[in-house]
DNA sequence: CGCCAGTGCAACTCTAGGGTTGCACGTGGA
DNA sequence: TCCACGTGCAACCCTAGAGTTGCACTGGCG
């Protein structure tokens, strides 16, 4: 629902803390591997309970990384790329930022330098 | 020193669990905008301590965020793109690739579907 | 030469969150 | 119908790490 465009500080700040633990990044990974999947089957390829993965999923859907829906008795998750696509836009963009203001720095360290040898 | 060219998991993990923080966000925020400061200069416009200020530059500079060098007495922290721009790269490829197979599983679905509606 | 600013190191507190166990609930299949 | 499977909820342990305080060290400047 969030607007994808706008680089929104609290959805970039969910998606990397989300991204900080490895054993989440393994869930997306075997999430993205199998299209979809249940918390229960997740939990069998991890080493870790069912119910840590269920908040694992909890946090990753908080962040928009996932979704899941109800088919029968149970709940299928699947991967969502369009946050993380926009945390990679964002991270991208202040890259860009950080160069541009290091060649600034540098331009006017040399024209400093050229004026008091 | 690390290659920036290989997708080194270890550099990605690190650089996202640095960015995870709010406060190193600040930090970085911080440096980009001043081009060089010190952990003292920084601490004062932060509502932490010149020490946790440290810690964070070190986690910082583990990650390959920022380096930092002597000059007299003080140490200047500058920030660095290359990081930032590998983990950037990563994560653009990772939505790629999860757009992939999301279109390659309902390309599947849609097959199987018109076999036995 | 003495003093102060800026660092570095170490020990300590405290909370967030990753992980677990145990149980109750509901839905599908035999 | 009954039972088993998958889920949901709650309470609990335990460690990583964010932050603090206190002190020792050292290079610069008056």
């Amino acid at each position: 629902m969030t607007d994808e465009r706008r680089g929104d500080v609290a959805s970039v700040d969910s998606v990397l803390v989300a991204l900080a633990d490895p054993t989440r990044r393994q869930l997306l990974d075997l999430l993205a591997a199998q299209g979809e999947a249940t918390a229960t089957t997740l939990a069998e390829q991890l080493p870790v309970t069912r119910q840590a993965v269920v908040k694992h999923l909890a946090v990753l859907d908080a962040a928009g990384l996932v979704s899941g829906g109800r088919v029968g008795r149970e709940v299928r998750y699947a991967v969502r790329p369009a946050a993380l696509d926009a945390t990679a836009r964002w991270m991208a963009g202040l890259a860009a930022d950080w160069d541009r203001r290091l060649a600034n720095i540098k331009r006017i360290a040399e024209a400093a330098e050229r004026d008091s040898p």
